[in-house]
DNA sequence: TCGTCGTTGACACCGGTTACCATCGCGCCA
DNA sequence: TGGCGCGATGGTAACCGGTGTCAACGACGA
């Protein structure tokens, strides 16, 4: 706060110098600025080198808004989506902010409706509107197939996040949740539970049909069977993780261990074994999936799965912005990035 | 998904119509289009309205880009914020995105590293290079008047939101903090308390000095002491939350109650008491800041002071678009927004 | 008839990019 | 040795799609 008053004020606060200035001083044309910036190959090695000398001097940095009006193209990368949860939306944008640091990029937000009429619409015109130069889609809206095919018609970049792969590798960024979720319920069979509750995600949604199929392939490998009761559906809030929890709890026989499809609904489970006296892990174990701060701050903390999604939003990003920034070319990010069991205190053998 | 194949594909894909088309057709100039679209006065009504009428059957819109260029300015809303807590950085976007809904506004968002030397050139280069409309300070760095300088120095609006007024009305949304807390403790006095313990938020933040001034008022119109063992500090995050919950839950005699500054440090005095086997509430109240969601997701649901952070946000661009769209102008956007204390399950009666 | 007012248009400009053309050095062939 | 073709460079002007300035224009009251 307490700053020289004076330190770059006044004089200094020249402004800011155009690509004349450049071509001016260093004795070119607007042109070969024009080129050294765009990093043309048919350019004298020397000439470069003198312009660039020049730019570095003067600081000069191009207008972005002249280059999105000649290019018709915007150096914005836009975020869409239809919240599923805020925690993830907000580590979707820390991923991707990271990717964009230090390049001419920024990030536009665009939440969506993904039950309105309009949506398409609505979509279409913000991305001819904005001219926006790609997009990052989170699911569940990234499921949406209409989507990837308008970005393909209004000429806009974009990759899609998901649980699996639904787009060549180009357009999208996945985990595998169908494996991991595998493997958090071999680790409850292991425990001795033989009686799993699992509470799914909201019908449609891709990641909730991949942590189904995950948690089944673990039950069939084991030779445990799954009746239909011990299958509850919720949205992936913490009410419906109650809700459904509920109906799981009071039945007969009680399951040992519940599978939440995600920590939001599994803090439900928590909530709801805590209403009825049912302590965690003694009587019921719980196991959530996204490994979002709640998990970490409910008692107990809960077992869950860590779900790479800052790492796939940066990998997300990057396949965009890859092939302007010189560094790694779109293909050499990876598609598919690991989910890994993380172990805390809501797991327990099964009371004998 | 499923959607009729050609509703709105091939010949009505038409290149997207200019000032020019629009001008052609209505048989005017660009100038008097120009002038239509930005509500120019001095122009005769009959024109306007063909103009219109040109205008909707083309559904032109203009493009932001050159009007960035000519302008010199973006139609670009940026989000400061040095990430205090990630349900409140989604709140505030989610005020500023309805806020901006309709609106030929977006938001970019821009996090900042307030420890780093750089971070005042940092935004300064992010301000010029983009030439924002305006932007919304979050606290903590909100209260950094440099920041609010740098604003005025580039030409960039700028609100700043705020635990209480340190700016004029027209640059400031702020709540009352103060008067917030001292209802909140003022209702653990109401049940009996008589020590309570205060966790505060970490030095130089406003809305610490200001939580804890509240706490003070309440404690000293009781007439009770406040020794200052029973203050602690965190830096409002869970873990620092527990860990200053634990110092005070050690003490002896011990509290009976706690004001944690936010809800995260409040989680953290549940989660410490549940650690030792203090019941809640049954022997320590817990009252917390914000109502973010874990307020009511852990148990028991917290008591809490609920933050108006969406409509604050919300009210703050509002003042930076609002003369923009012709809706309420700046002034009329209120700067003081009221906070209330939702009562939950953490407060009860101290022990006899 | 003139000054004024309300309207409107011509034209340069914002700061880059692209299309197209001119120039230059150089090797090749006659 | 000179004319010529050619690739490599760099310049000029138009253009992206709006906005500002300022002058022109018709109608009107004085």
């Amino acid at each position: 706060m307490a700053r020289p008053k004076d330190a770059r004020s006044g004089g200094e606060r020249a402004a800011r110098s155009t690509i004349n200035d450049v071509a001016r001083i260093a004795g070119v044309s607007k042109k070969t600025v024009s080129r050294v910036i765009n990093r043309s190959p048919l350019l004298n090695e020397e000439t470069r080198e003198k312009v660039e000398k020049v730019i570095r001097e003067l600081g000069y940095v191009p207008n972005p808004q002249a280059r999105a009006l000649a290019l018709r193209r915007n150096f914005l990368i836009g975020l869409i989506h239809d919240n599923p949860n805020a925690q993830m939306v907000l580590n979707v944008q820390q991923g991707i902010l990271e990717a964009l640091a230090g390049t001419e990029f920024e990030m536009v937000v665009r939440p969506v409706d993904r039950s309105s009429q309009m949506m398409i619409e609505d979509v279409r015109h913000f991305l001819e509107r904005q001219r926006l130069f790609g997009v990052v889609l989170l699911p569940p809206i990234s499921e949406n197939d209409a989507l990837a095919r308008l970005c393909d018609e209004v000429g806009c970049r974009y990759v899609r996040m998901g649980s699996a792969e639904l787009d060549d590798a180009d357009h999208m960024v996945a985990s595998n949740d169908r494996d991991a979720v595998r493997e958090a319920t071999d680790h409850l069979i292991e425990q001795g539970h033989k009686l799993i509750g699992l509470i799914e995600g909201p019908d449609g949604f891709r990641s909730a049909r991949e942590r189904r199929l995950g948690f089944e392939d673990s039950l069939a490998a084991a030779g445990h069977k799954l009746p239909r009761s011990l299958i509850a559906r919720g949205n992936y809030t913490f009410e419906t993780g109650v809700t459904a929890a509920e109906r799981l709890l009071d039945l007969s026989p009680r399951p040992t261990a519940i599978f939440a499809s995600n920590d939001e609904m599994a803090a439900g489970v928590v909530f709801a074994a805590r209403e009825r006296g049912i302590s965690v892990p003694e009587e019921l174990s719980v196991i959530g999936f996204d490994d979002t701060p709640i998990a970490a701050h409910i008692w107990p903390p809960l077992t869950t799965v860590r779900w790479p999604i800052v790492s796939m939003a940066r990998s997300a990003a990057r396949k965009l912005v890859g092939d302007m920034v010189g560094g790694l070319a779109a293909g050499e990010q990876p598609s598919e990035l690991p989910s890994t069991l993380v172990k805390r205190a809501s797991v327990a053998p099964p009371p004998a």
